[in-house]
DNA sequence: CGCCTTCTTGAGGGTTCTCAAAGTGGGTGG
DNA sequence: CCACCCACTTTGAGAACCCTCAAGAAGGCG
């Protein structure tokens, strides 16, 4: 139960510095991608990247947050990935949204702390948790920096939206399609990869999920989408041989993760 | 063109006392609603019922919001019945939120304002349009507010993670009894009508864009969940006759509509 | 009465699921 | 170094769910 919340195992001597120098990088790539949609000063910036926080490693396949938890901090992921998800009656779950780092992944736990949702490590996964005190402080004395969490939220629901219709109305290659599109940007966006390749380190079983598939249809579509020339896989790196065709298949228009600074 | 904009056309005589009560109530809802997850001081109270807008009545069938349109204002329901929608290149669509009167329907467009979603009146709707100044100066001035209105946002992004987990994995009719549990308590909310008795003015074709399915499945399941002696339905009334039964088909579990204020 | 939208029914086909089993590759212990 | 194990990927076959196309009822409105 609660050996998935030890501190930072593994790591010999530098663990102080090494945690600081995390802690960093994270609160860094969390500020560049608040850069990205809002317009901060100066004095912001250095009260974000002033933020507190306590780094925990998760290992792959346990939860980072359990569904129903009551949360006082927020969950910035600083390296590997993470996916929230929801858990139905017959035990089957759905994922609802995937994040990389420098994504904090329930932001939106400040103004809601009680979790309807869980987070799970989808491979080793370092996370800082930054306390609710010091989010909702920094809010209510900079209202530039609410408003940026705010739209940070807004971001996040544009992006659940996005699925909602995916999966009402396409099928599973055309979601898998769009998902690959999405990770793409979003890794680049990160510094994390280019939008024609990078690593997605996820199971096919852990894609079904995102993608409301069964693994078995997941493969299959996956298989549809390499014989149509569209993409190329090893391991867990995907290499999009067609950005165009892809984007056609998928229907895919990247307004939706809202990267023009309003 | 511009001829679903005209201000309160029908009504004879009582245009501005009609306009400024119609205003009050649609505030007042809307305060309601807040006040179900916040807790606002009198002041805060006051400043929100206070808000300028400008009321607007749209036909049914018709876009309030255009997919794309740069806003200068957020959507206030005040009668009638709106849905947020995705549209794809097929040309076919996708709902992503319904709106009840008292529901800001694009509280996003704040932070947010160039909207990548439409919205639709599914029956005749008056809307209040409330200036994003107006709102920003109050979340600027007030954190409370900021926090109420934030926290509002996150209770539309914990409808929509629901929805995605609904559609998938969840069958038709199983979704229909979600839905249909959903919108039972938001009425009853906000007290227009009870969780097993309210009129949901929709069409099937509506629900189908609802749900991702067709009009004809759709019918189908609806046909399902009245075999099953779940439901009842008047023309456009909805009457549950086993709430429980019906929950569990759905596997409803209201807490992800965030009725307990924190 | 006639027109229109909405609801309902039927039949055939495509997508996705379930159940089952075989192939692949990385890690671990002998 | 090899054998084994485990997680993951791939394949197959039949069934369930949902779609498409089509047409017939039912209800509101001029």
């Amino acid at each position: 139960m609660a050996d998935g919340m030890v501190e930072q195992t593994g790591q010999p001597a530098p663990a102080v510095t090494a945690r600081c120098d995390k802690s960093s990088a994270a609160l860094e790539r969390f500020l560049h991608r608040l850069d990205l949609r809002s317009r901060l000063g100066d004095s912001d910036r250095q009260a974000i990247l002033a933020l507190p926080g306590r780094l925990v490693a998760h290992d792959a396949h346990r939860d980072i947050v359990r569904p129903g938890q009551l949360l006082d901090y927020a969950t910035l992921i600083v390296s590997g990935l993470a996916a929230r998800f929801d858990r139905l009656a017959d035990g089957s779950r759905q994922t609802t949204a995937i994040h990389i780092p420098g994504d904090m992944a329930d932001l939106h736990s400040v103004p809601v702390p009680q979790a309807g949702w869980g987070i799970e490590a989808l491979i080793d996964t370092d996370v800082l948790e930054v306390p609710h005190t010091a989010l909702r402080a920094l809010a209510e004395e900079r209202p530039t920096i609410a408003f940026a969490l705010w739209r940070d939220s807004i971001v996040d629901a544009s992006i659940l939206a996005k699925w909602i219709s995916a999966l009402g109305r396409r099928s599973a290659a055309q979601r898998l399609a769009h998902f690959y599109c999405e990770m793409g940007i979003r890794f680049e966006q990160a510094g994390l990869g280019a939008r024609d390749d990078f690593v997605l380190p996820m199971t096919q079983m852990q894609l079904a999920e995102v993608l409301g598939v069964t693994a078995v249809h997941l493969n299959r579509s996956l298989q549809s989408l390499r014989a149509q020339g569209l993409i190329r896989t090893e391991g867990r790196r995907l290499q999009v041989i067609d950005v165009t065709a892809l984007r056609a298949v998928a229907d895919f228009d990247p307004r939706y993760l809202l990267l023009d600074p309003a």
